[in-house]
RNA sequence: GGAACUGUAGUGUAGUGGUCUAACAUGCCGGCCUGUCACGCCGGAGAUCGCGGGUUCGACUCCCGUCAGUUCCGCCA
């Protein structure tokens, strides 16, 4: 094609190919012009080599280097030399090496591009993503789809060599009650009805265990139409996996081993198993949180027996209320200045909490807007509770347990951050388990889901479904990394009175339920298996394990915080010709067309 | 739907009511240079300060609105 063959990967060129005639293919890095000779950092997906053109060696190639600009995608031969003495790059890997070139092809040529295209980059996030293919030349976001890459291929020799198949779903789904928002797609065959972008493949995995499956996965894209964050995306991949004739702890030790592989093959990372299980409400008690990042402690105590009596009236009426109060000890934050405690008590306000009350704990006494509420004694106990010494600060929260949990918890992750308690190597795995099978909805004034509608009861908690529903526990279980959700799952109801008590508690009609579900209610007629399953967070785990901030960076063509994309401006306009076909009529104005 | 932060040459920043006729670094262009590797030296070009409105004798600077990006709340079984 170009008379040339790549023969060697930039950055594998070692002193093992001294002598050789290579051909490398490229990208200037940089081209370094001294005007008798012309040094260019040649880089491709392997690393950078230092190409040299002499005029002594070829004056046609030379003379070409001449005009060559960062960005120009080159073709090169040359023998591999080691480095004069002196000129060793020690900080390249391809440092004793150089090539001599002896013959150039100029590729292709480039506009210089907007930003350096190089690691640890500060550049607006906007130009990044408008030209992501220069973006993802840098070195890091080439690592980071590397290893997206290795973690897939591991967990797929993972998952091969214990019996799963890879199945594949449709991404023409429909619409399911319940849930995230939709992405719906428009039927040009069926006038008016719409199919439904997935946000799991849930109902076909249930469907696969009746097929007779038995062990199914499948790394998959999934689409909810709700809000963006650093760590949320409407488009993201699970990793989706369905077992059938388990129990809850045969999956759990299953994934345990698979993260543990995952974890050894692509960073080679020896991960701890089993991790340990902390119940859903020991994990709101303790952290304040479903998802509790282990790194480190400062625990959430419990207060309000101390609370209950004094004579502070908002932690009284809180308790009263069926509040909860509890606390934090910021370790040595006594010299916090007022100003740094208002900004706390903005920062747990975020999150609904109304105050946050606060003890400075002196050598001499103690500091704080509450102390006149309590006796001396009970300030001792508040001490003695939250194993304070002189110089801590003592945070406070008083609310529904809800609100409560929520502020404290952030609160605590807040001050942990603050405090340099994280150590950011580290990583602390976690099952929370035994989450609640519904949560009250107080708008809709009915009870919902908290994982989905297929999740099974505890089996001594089944009788609480008729007396008590808010106090079954369900067969779920959340994997967590660093504070972090990284999959969830569930033992699934596989008998059909079950299934039916559960669409009767959150409100679905036997019509209803089968209208949405009913073809799962007719598979499962026919012999469904006892069956369960988890799906992870493909970008969450793959962020983690890079620790990334977010989950942009380890995603190839993410979209912005507005659900857009900036290098192919979507989404856009289309001709009314199309929505013509699709019998859409738009109800709003839009100017310029 | 709400809150906060950010927006100034290609890029990253400085500039907080008046020599700002907008500075610095880097990149870019031209010249010189045979051992650099963030090469160096000399010279040059490059910005209607996100957009719109207001306050003021005067606005990059203050106010209001708007757009975009980011973070968070709501939302996300």
């Amino acid at each position: 094609m170009f008379g040339l063959k790549k023969t060697h990967g930039c950055g594998e060129v070692t002193v093992e190919n001294e002598g050789q005639k290579i051909v490398l293919m490229g990208w200037v890095q940089r081209r370094r012009d001294h005007g008798g000779v012309i040094f260019v950092d040649l880089r491709d997906r392997s690393g950078l080599v230092q190409v040299v053109f002499n005029p002594e060696i070829s004056k046609e190639s030379f003379h070409k280097a001449e005009t060559i600009r960062s960005e120009f995608v080159l073709a090169v031969s040359g023998t591999v030399g080691r480095r004069p003495e002196g000129t060793v790059n020690p900080n390249m890997v391809t440092g004793e090496v150089e090539v001599y070139a002896h013959e150039l092809k100029i590729l292709n040529a480039a506009k210089t591009p907007p930003f350096y295209i190089e690691d640890g980059v500060d550049v607006d996030e906007m130009l990044r993503l408008k030209y992501r293919y220069l973006d993802l030349r840098r070195p890091e976001m080439q690592q980071s789809l590397i290893a997206r890459h290795k973690t897939n291929m591991a967990i797929r020799r993972f998952l091969d060599e214990k019996g799963f198949l890879e199945i594949e779903t449709p991404i023409l789904a429909n619409s399911t009650p319940e849930g995230a928002r939709d992405y719906l797609v428009p039927s040009r065959v069926h006038p008016g009805e719409f199919f439904a972008l997935p946000q799991s493949p849930q109902q076909f995995k249930q469907i696969l265990m009746v097929a007779g499956m038995e062990k199914y996965f499948q790394i998959v894209r999934c689409f909810r139409d709700e809000d963006l964050r650093a760590d949320r995306q409407p488009e993201f991949t699970q990793l989706d996996i369905e077992m059938s004739f388990i129990e809850r702890d045969d999956l759990l030790c299953q994934m345990e081993e698979m993260i543990a592989y995952v974890f050894k093959e692509v960073l080679n990372k020896d991960v701890a198993t089993p991790f340990p299980r902390i119940t859903y409400d020991e994990a709101m008690d303790r952290y304040g949180s479903d998802k509790p990042d282990l790194r480190f402690e400062m625990e959430l105590v419990n207060v309000g027996d101390i609370a209950a009596e004094s004579s502070f009236q908002v932690f009284k009426n809180a308790l009263e209320a069926g509040g909860q109060v509890k606390g934090i000890n910021a370790v040595g934050c006594g010299h916090y200045s007022r100003k740094e405690i208002d900004d706390l008590t903005k920062y747990a306000s975020i999150f609904g909490a109304k105050g946050l009350a606060w003890i400075i704990v002196g050598e001499e006494g103690v500091k704080s807007p509450i102390a006149k509420f309590f006796t001396q004694d009970q300030i001792n106990q508040l001490i003695n509770r939250m194993n304070a010494h002189p110089g801590d600060l003592l945070l406070f929260v008083a609310d529904k347990p809800s609100v409560m949990a929520d502020s404290l918890g952030h609160l605590r992750l807040e001050m942990g951050k603050r405090l340099g308690l994280i150590d950011k190597d580290e990583l602390k795995f976690a099952w929370v388990i035994d989450f609640p099978l519904l949560e009250y909805d107080e708008e809709e004034k009915r009870w919902v889901a908290m994982h989905h509608m297929f999740t099974s009861p505890k089996d001594e908690d089944l009788e609480l479904l008729d007396t008590n529903p808010g106090k079954v526990r369900a067969k779920a279980y959340d994997m967590v990394l660093n504070g972090v959700e990284i999959g969830g799952g569930s033992i699934r109801i596989h008998r059909r009175e079950i299934q039916e008590k559960l669409f009767k508690l959150v409100g679905f009609t036997p019509e209803e339920a089968k209208a949405k579900f009913g073809f799962m209610l007719d598979a499962f007629e026919y012999g469904a298996p006892p069956h369960g399953g988890i799906a992870f967070g493909v970008d969450r785990l793959v962020m983690l394990m890079l620790k990334k901030e977010t989950i942009r960076d380890v995603i190839a063509f993410p979209k912005t915080q507005s659900a857009t994309d900036l290098m192919i401006k979507a989404p856009g306009p289309v001709d009314q010709k199309q929505l013509k076909e699709l019998h859409i009529k738009l109800d709003i104005l839009r100017q310029n067309n």
